[in-house]
DNA sequence: ATGGTTGTTCCACAA
């Protein structure tokens, strides 16, 4: 079983990215975030054309999450449980016995500005809920875009700002982690300064300044049956791409 | 020190 997670920025502008990536990969499970795009315009029929079905939670410019599957995914869930929110950020779903929950952390903006208050009442939400969802299935995969950088090798070496990189958001993602989650891309031996994020400014993706902030965690019966994590950089390389890199995980399922 | 880019939109705002 393949599972994967892209922020697309734009499903609309990215659907040709998509069909293609989706074509040569085959991945059985995608969560796409930054999908920008109400439910009424998600492309569900060009999708379905290439042999996949979609669960989605859209809003108009900002957000929007959406998981692909060739299975059906069952037990749908929009938002988290209890934590009232009107930007869309969460979809959870399961497929194939796999419990997918698939996330666009907030960007949180600058340490200390409202935007990252929310950020961590955010974080804070979604780990109490995640405590029972891990709880309920013991195959679960928890991908997104995190927003933030776990650790110092996570970040080029000149990142100066601290947002993405910060001790409350480091703590953050650890206490996710704590939950009984592993990190699948350090499950394995991996390249140096291996980043999912490069800004569009700058020449930021010729130079490699970015940052890992795309994330895959596993269960440990998931972690057990992993058998690899890549970062994809090919799409990254197109003409008019998203700003972050799909990151693809390998089940032996 | 500033500005550099992209997407959606009413041209500013978020990333």
């Amino acid at each position: 079983m393949k599972i994967a997670t892209w922020n697309v920025n734009s499903l609309k502008v990215r659907l040709p990215h998509v069909l293609d990536w989706l074509a040569t990969h085959q991945p059985d499970a995608l969560g796409l975030q930054e999908i920008k795009c109400e439910d009424a315009g998600f492309p569900a029929e060009a999708l379905a054309e290439v042999g996949y079905r979609a669960v989605f939670d859209g809003q108009k410019t900002y957000n929007g999450v959406a998981i692909l599957s060739r299975s059906e995914a069952t037990d749908v869930v929009r938002g988290i449980p209890g934590f009232a929110d009107e930007q869309k950020r969460v979809i959870a779903a399961t497929i194939d016995g796999v419990r997918v929950v698939c996330g666009y952390f907030p960007n949180g903006q600058a340490v200390g500005s409202e935007k990252f208050e929310y950020k961590l009442r955010w974080l804070e939400a979604l780990t109490a809920w995640l405590k029972d969802e891990i709880a309920a299935h013991p195959k679960l995969a928890l991908v997104g875009d995190y927003n933030i950088a776990p650790d110092e090798r996570d970040a080029h070496p000149d990142w100066s700002d601290e947002i993405h990189v910060s001790e409350p958001e480091r703590a953050a993602f650890y206490r996710i982690e704590a939950l009984g989650l592993n990190d699948a891309f350090r499950l394995f031996v991996q390249p140096e300064q291996s980043f999912s994020w490069w800004d569009y400014r700058m020449g930021a993706f010729r130079r490699n300044y970015g940052l890992r902030i795309d994330h895959v965690l596993l269960t440990p019966t998931l972690a057990e049956a992993c058998t690899a994590c890549t970062i994809d950089k090919a799409p990254r390389k197109l003409e008019r791409p998203s700003d972050h890199a799909p990151v693809l995980v390998d089940l032996a399922l």
